[in-house]
DNA sequence: TTTTTTAACTAACACTTGTTAGTTTTGTAT
DNA sequence: ATACAAAACTAACAAGTGTTAGTTAAAAAA
């Protein structure tokens, strides 16, 4: 369950906002207290630090990721229906929440532990299922005999930095976007 | 002139290292000191502030890319070819200085004016230059009927993250990684 | 109305930040 | 050996950091 409403979810909000522009580490929170209209001290009745914050916003997508994938990789379908699906609900996850995305990318080397632990195994484990679903796709010949581990990483940099795509180009519908990015991943440009 | 000899080139490229792992703001005068084995304000016997730290670094890399791009559009040559060319010197450009790319990737945003705007009108330059080629290429049929905006982002945020490829993967040759990169961007995964 | 709870406030803490001033050491040329 | 420049050092600055304690105002429950 998403944190949206109520003073905490708001505060949330508006960090996730600050730390997309300017980077966790340049927030401070007498900024983050601004931007809201009170002092730094009030936001410590409803939140208990500054990590707490980071964790909150990260970890949240973070699982959401890890529940799609993992409903995903299992399904009975083709290779191409699995990575169609995937990068679908890739995309839903961040436009329900680009600065969150945002903040996942840049941020999340400054989570403590165990969070740090928590959100790594489930990073790992999103490549891990993405990279079975490819290699299930090599072995039947629906994928080309591409360097898996390139593949991987070009899909993965292309769907985490999307929210900058959706940034420039707010005009562009869901569904478009949805389109156009599974069409240049999975056929490529070249006639 | 890349700067790495010297003293303040040892500053320079302790910093990059510093600020690819932690990012510019959370990484103090007297982390970089203590990397180096001396006292903060020893620091400023060669430069004259962080800022201008970053702004070497940055300034520096993206010249590299400016000058390459520049040297690539105009020539009377294939947009395959062209586009085959420009992969190769971006990721030359980031074998030669990973850690900088990171931190222009990930740090830009904390550079101060006039430097800001400089570094904006190149990356804005080397985009433009890009698309340009892409539609070129779509004219022509040698590329396929797709959004430019979303085939331009997906090519270009897979090379600016690239360096996270290579750092995990150090094994693999510069020649390979260039073709592998190629192949996959230019001809997409699907049989 | 009175009581209780929620959430704002001011003030302060211990510490870290980038940077400067002034001094001492180190290495090189005369 | 002496003089000079380069680059290290210590000490300190003003400002900013996350966070806590204690207090007051507003809202809800009794």
């Amino acid at each position: 369950m998403a944190q949206t409403d109520g003073r905490k979810g708001e505060i949330i909000q508006m960090a996730s906002k600050l730390f997309r522009e300017r980077g966790y580490s340049a927030v401070s929170m007498r900024d983050l207290a601004a931007g809201i209209g009170v002092k730094a001290a009030s936001l410590y009745n409803h939140i208990s630090s500054k990590q707490e914050i980071l964790s909150s916003i990260i970890i949240s997508i973070a699982e959401r990721f890890t529940e799609g994938m993992n409903a995903i990789v299992s399904k009975k379908v083709s290779v191409k229906n699995k990575l169609e699906e995937m990068i679908d609900h890739h995309i839903q996850v961040m436009i329900d929440n680009p600065d969150g995305i945002a903040c996942l990318n840049n941020d999340w080397v400054h989570l403590k532990e165990p969070e740090l632990t928590y959100f790594l195994d489930m990073r790992n484990g999103y490549e891990e299922n993405l990279r079975k679903i490819l290699k299930e796709g090599i072995k039947s010949k629906e994928i080309k005999q591409v360097n898996v581990e390139v593949m991987l990483f070009s899909m993965l940099s292309t769907l985490r930095t999307l929210h900058l795509l959706h940034e420039k180009k707010k005009g562009i519908k869901t569904d478009n976007l949805k389109n156009e990015v599974k069409q240049i991943l999975l056929t490529g440009i070249m006639n």
